[in-house]
DNA sequence: TATGAATGAGCTTTCATTCAT
DNA sequence: GATGAATGAAAGCTCATTCAT
């Protein structure tokens, strides 16, 4: 949970209280979901008068989106932070397969200790236009560039196929969020074997896009 | 619409009432979800009286797994049948990847047709039980058992990988309702090129599965 | 209670229930006001569940204007129909003085038997701008023509002094009203014999506006 | 403002957040009404923390009472003070005309530098008992009594009816403020020649009231 | 004196469901 | 089978007031 607050970052200027809240919220929407939660529930869960939450969030679709926004943030955008495109064109990843290591490496483990809040995420993403808008800027602006940079220099060193990035960043996008939902969400209960289902999706992944040969 | 009223089949048994309700909770399950449309709302757009819903449907809930369920047999059974099974077996497709084509065609024209549909079974799969019960049921005694069918004859065939075919169908399946969920929801408006797409996707698919050389 | 049903006019239409709703929000809002009025205390007094008051009009302010925008038009409009003024050209009021008496009188018995709808009116006007435009639409499109007909025509006649129309509709409506609201609201309880009263009010709106001599 | 201030006498025992306060207080409730002004809209303008309002006001209403009071006072007691009543009788007034032009001038002055404070005593009169008591006790033991004594004295003089004092006062009282009510409020934003007006209302009343010839 | 987080009763409103016709 | 008025529980939200700091 702890580590849940982090990806929400402004615990700093949270009252305690606001904090029990957000955690009961997050509690309450992964299980059932926004609209079979009510605002008496959380504030029970959260040991809080009900007019607590309406102090600290305006309304419910409020604290909602104060939960999902930053998830977005955060799922997508760290790897692609300045450090990790200029450790691509430093040779910190020899090859592009070392690069998805460490790319689905890294988000694997964001959302086990996220899984709530991208359970809330995929969830609701469907029926609130805020959260798609929130979720499409930050895809458009940051993934997509990123990615482009990091396939264009591949694509350089003779180590991918000669497919338009759009279709190789669905491919891969929707390879490594399948997984994820698999293993997490849809079959969370099954014994998994991490690392080496990671490499096989890794060999899958470049059985499809990578040159062969 | 008369194409998913097919889906839902049992038309012949509705009153013309009937069918309306079925008709606009349909439109509005998929445009604004389940929570966020009400039975007034239903009752509104079918031309009806709000109690006749009830007449026909114990509860809101009914409503919607009766609409809902039938989508899960015909969105993955049809082509599992004795008929595609035998097909198989009996050289109709040279290749795995003549499977794959013929299957993902067919799924995709489905889904074309029944996109309403889809979007409802998608966007509450997580919400209710009952559906997931549904689903689960399908997938496991029909989907996987006519799959491990089709992937054992072309392993022994050797046109596929020595991977588990569990692996293989959560690739294949994941693989194939991303491409589907960003060409008819993520990014419906995008202008597509299906049958290019559709070729990349399998090439995709089969650079993952499939042997090389 | 039943002549202001009349004034609400639209009792064919209504449901028993909703007559009881109307009957106790008049009772309610005009003791106590509209904010100081629970749409359960309402349903209370109507022996009704809180549910059905919103079947009928969508918010309590809806309720509110319901009540209240037929009270503007007839208390300002009737006397000013057709009739009422075709009858001040027949030569049916010789002198202003009579025209004056029987307006008098029979606003008089209105307001006597609408006094819970009028106390509401008075007391919400200034908080609805809803209302306000209702108001100011009535009087500007019925009540000023009409009066400034009636007044132009004793003026032709030498009954009247030469101010302008304005300035004596604003001091004779004034003068009715002020003398309506001690009447019925601000000392309701004193003893009054209303026959001289309204003598002695024509007598004074005529010692203002009459030409001496 | 510090006229209103003034209105309100006690400043000098006031914080300066207490100011704030007040002021607040009067713009919002003479805009909105009081209960359509929330406590924390008023502590949100004066620039102060909620809880500080209910230090140094026990209840909300406390805070409307110690603003609306000393209007009750301060509109209707001056002009009747010792000093006025003695001016009557010192011949300083002629004829009643020239009392009534010196009290609708000064009650007009004093409306115009307090009409916030004015508006909120004429909307809130009818929901609040307290301010009913307050305005009837002024009104009772001050206005009357010195109104009475000024009738008698003109009466006596030859320049009045013969109509009973309290008829009269109604009157005038009416007049007067329906003057001010449709200058100030109804229409406001009319274009007002004042001193016009407050000749032809006097002349109004004159004729009403005045003895001809 | 001033703060502002917290309270909880009470508000208006929604809505799935019932039932007499 | 169809109606639609009526229900009442529960929802989200507001707000005057309290109190520890």
């Amino acid at each position: 949970m702890s580590d849940m607050m982090e990806t929400l970052r402004n615990e700093e200027k949270m009252t305690p209280k606001q904090i029990e809240i957000v955690k009961a919220a997050i509690e309450l929407f992964s299980e059932k979901g926004y609209y079979n939660t009510s605002t008496s529930e959380i504030a029970n869960r959260a040991g809080v008068a009900e007019g607590t939450i309406f102090r600290h969030y305006r309304t419910k679709k409020d604290l909602l989106v104060a939960i999902v926004t930053p998830v977005i943030t955060n799922f997508s955008a760290p790897v692609f932070a300045k450090k990790f495109v200029s450790q691509v064109f430093q040779n910190d990843y020899e090859h592009f397969e070392d690069l998805l290591y460490a790319f689905i490496k890294n988000r694997f483990e964001f959302a086990q200790s996220n899984l709530p809040l991208i359970k809330i995420l995929l969830q609701e993403l469907a029926f609130h236009p805020e959260i798609q808008t929130a979720y499409k800027k930050e895809f458009g602006e940051k993934v997509i560039p990123a990615f482009n940079q990091a396939l264009d220099f591949y694509k350089e060193k003779g180590e991918l196929r000669d497919l338009p990035n759009e279709t190789m960043i669905r491919m891969m996008v929707t390879t490594i969020l399948g997984f994820m939902i698999t293993r997490f969400i849809v079959q969370s209960d099954k014994d998994w074997d991490d690392e080496t289902e990671i490499n096989q999706t890794i060999a899958y992944i470049m059985g499809g896009v990578g040159k062969k040969g």
